[in-house]
RNA sequence: GGGCCGGUAGCUCAGCGGUAGAGCAACGGACUUUUAAUCCGCAGGUCGAGGGUUCGAUCCCCUCCCGGCUCACCA
């Protein structure tokens, strides 16, 4: 490994450590307070001389005057300065500050807390030693690590220096906790299913592919938890849930990463309409324990999750947005010629009238779905997996939830019907033989699940991620995955 | 995949045919109450990679790599 300059001159002063018989990466230390316990116990033990030992990363600038020092360190829980005077530190220990410490090392500090004269609550160090050398230097002091991509790629670094992101992702696990215990409390018991499948299915994506040596079988990485969880129903369980990663080889962008975090919970002897006010009701509780509130402000817009979500028809909303009726063009066909005749611009044709469906919608209707918002009862050749409306089989009882312009929130009764199912199955067959390679295959030991009897049941997904983003208000992403996908650096 | 923008010192950025720049950080020095400490001094670069044009390329052209935004595809 090349060493710049700066690096250089770190492992100097490593090997300085070494020469004087000191370990530069000592295998423990003798912490005796979190920083935050020492500054919420400041008055008490600044008067009384208490003496304590703190550990943690130098940050900032080390501020040096002569025979007098300031530094600060941070540990997980918070941070405090550091006061040294070469009269009661030493000279050999306050020559090693100056000279063999550098921002970034991971240090403990011996000594009493003390007030300075412009009333900074410091810690007066008497003792001082390494924990940790850092051979890399940090990044610029105020402008910080601000280029995206590195920021990504070295995300303990963005960590170190900039707060708010650890901020973000100790929101990220409050949220999946309170996702949990949410559930949880409604009698879900959470479960583990299958990563690697020999049949993918349960939403409609390209998957992974990879190989099982010894069997010599391919396998794919899940696209979706759905039909493993939908098994467990089947073996009894009456509300089952869980929370894992999905892999979809697709596209990335603002809203997309090859691997996501996916919560789908099914739930047996109820329906979508039941799944319409656990999700209504998951989300107002988690934003409320969250953000303390019901309103939250994504990117701008104050969104309100507090009252029941706005509900429409995925029809009535195409037709009052695009004037173009769903039930009267019933074919591709006749869906093309009434986006014409609307004079709508910017569509593209779509080889199915599903898609085709679905490229309306999402051009015309879900951008302007900032209040959540329900969107119901779906064409049933988008929806394989979905009940039919016993009024209108052409459409199933699902629903996707949209907040800020987002789909969060994709949820059906259940198609507990083995000969339905199976015709859906050959179905989306002959799709995948036309060039849908987003198709299901036909899952012969799920439908052999189903033949054994499936309660009544609803079913909803929820994207954690994006649910991340919405109250912790980021725009993408990547910004709340901790190492989001990025291409591997080459040599170019 | 298309369009636009970008990649220059550890970091944040200027420069855009004529010897490679600044701020911060670092390094050497002064300094016993700093908070972006201050002052003096000194260093630091395959200017994303490769090719081309030119007397001369960080700069212009071509190809590629990596990223950002956006459109398309896609939950």
């Amino acid at each position: 490994m090349e060493l710049n300059e700066l690096q250089t001159q770190r492992l100097t002063k490593l090997e300085r450590f070494r020469d004087r018989g000191i370990d530069p990466f000592p295998p423990r230390c003798s912490r005796t307070h979190t920083i935050a316990r020492a500054l919420a116990e400041f008055d008490a033990w600044s008067e009384a001389g208490t003496p304590i030992t703190l550990a943690g990363r130098i940050v900032g600038a080390r501020r040096v005057m002569g025979k007098l020092a300031f530094a600060h360190i941070t540990d997980g829980s918070g941070h405090i300065q550091l006061w040294l005077s070469k009269q009661e530190l030493g000279d050999e220990l306050f020559t090693c500050f100056r000279e063999d410490l550098d921002t970034f090392d991971i240090v403990e500090v011996h000594g009493t807390l003390r007030l300075t004269q412009r009333g900074e609550p410091s810690v007066f160090v008497r003792g001082l030693s390494l924990l940790a050398k850092a051979l890399n230097p940090p990044p610029e002091k105020w402008e910080g690590l601000k280029d995206v991509e590195e920021r990504q790629r070295q995300r303990y670094l963005d960590l170190i220096v900039n707060e708010e992101r650890r901020e973000i992702f100790r929101q990220r696990a409050a949220i999946i906790a309170a996702m949990r215990r949410f559930l949880d409390e409604r009698g879900f018991i959470e479960v583990e299913t299958p990563v690697l499948q020999p049949i993918y299915g349960g939403a409609a994506a390209s998957p992974f592919i990879t190989h099982h040596h010894q069997l010599d079988q391919d396998l794919y990485l899940r696209v979706a938890t759905e039909l493993y969880l939908k098994r467990l129903i089947v073996g009894g369980f009456e509300g089952v849930y869980e929370i894992g990663k999905n892999f979809r080889n697709e596209g990335v962008d603002r809203l997309h990463n090859p691997e996501f975090t996916a919560m789908e919970c099914y739930q047996a002897y109820a329906d979508y309409t039941d799944m319409m006010r656990l999700t209504e009701q998951m989300i107002r509780t988690i934003a409320l324990e969250i953000t303390g509130s019901t309103t939250i402000i994504y990117q701008g817009h104050q969104i309100d999750t507090g009252p029941d979500w706005t509900r429409l028809s995925l029809v009535g909303a195409i037709r009052d947005q695009t004037g173009i009726d769903l039930m009267e063009a019933t074919t591709l066909d006749a869906l093309w010629e009434a986006i014409q005749a609307a004079g709508l611009k910017g569509l593209e044709r779509k080889p199915t009238w599903g898609k085709q469906v679905d490229e309306v919608f999402s051009t015309c209707v879900q951008p302007s779905l900032i209040q959540p918002t329900l969107v119901l009862d779906y064409p049933v050749e988008l929806s394989p997996l979905a009940k039919r409306k016993p009024d209108m089989p052409a459409l199933t009882e699902r629903f996707e939830g949209f907040i800020a312009g987002m789909e969060v929130a994709n949820a059906f009764t259940e198609l507990n019907d083995p000969l339905d199912q199976e015709q859906r199955f050959l179905e989306q067959g002959r799709a995948f033989a036309s060039g849908d390679d987003e198709a299901h295959q036909m899952d012969l030991d799920f439908l052999n699940a189903l033949r054994y009897g499936m309660p009544p049941t609803g079913g909803m997904g929820l994207g954690v991620d994006r649910l991340v983003m919405l109250l912790t208000d980021q725009a993408t992403i990547r910004e709340v995955m901790l190492f989001p996908h990025l291409r591997s650096r080459g040599s170019g």
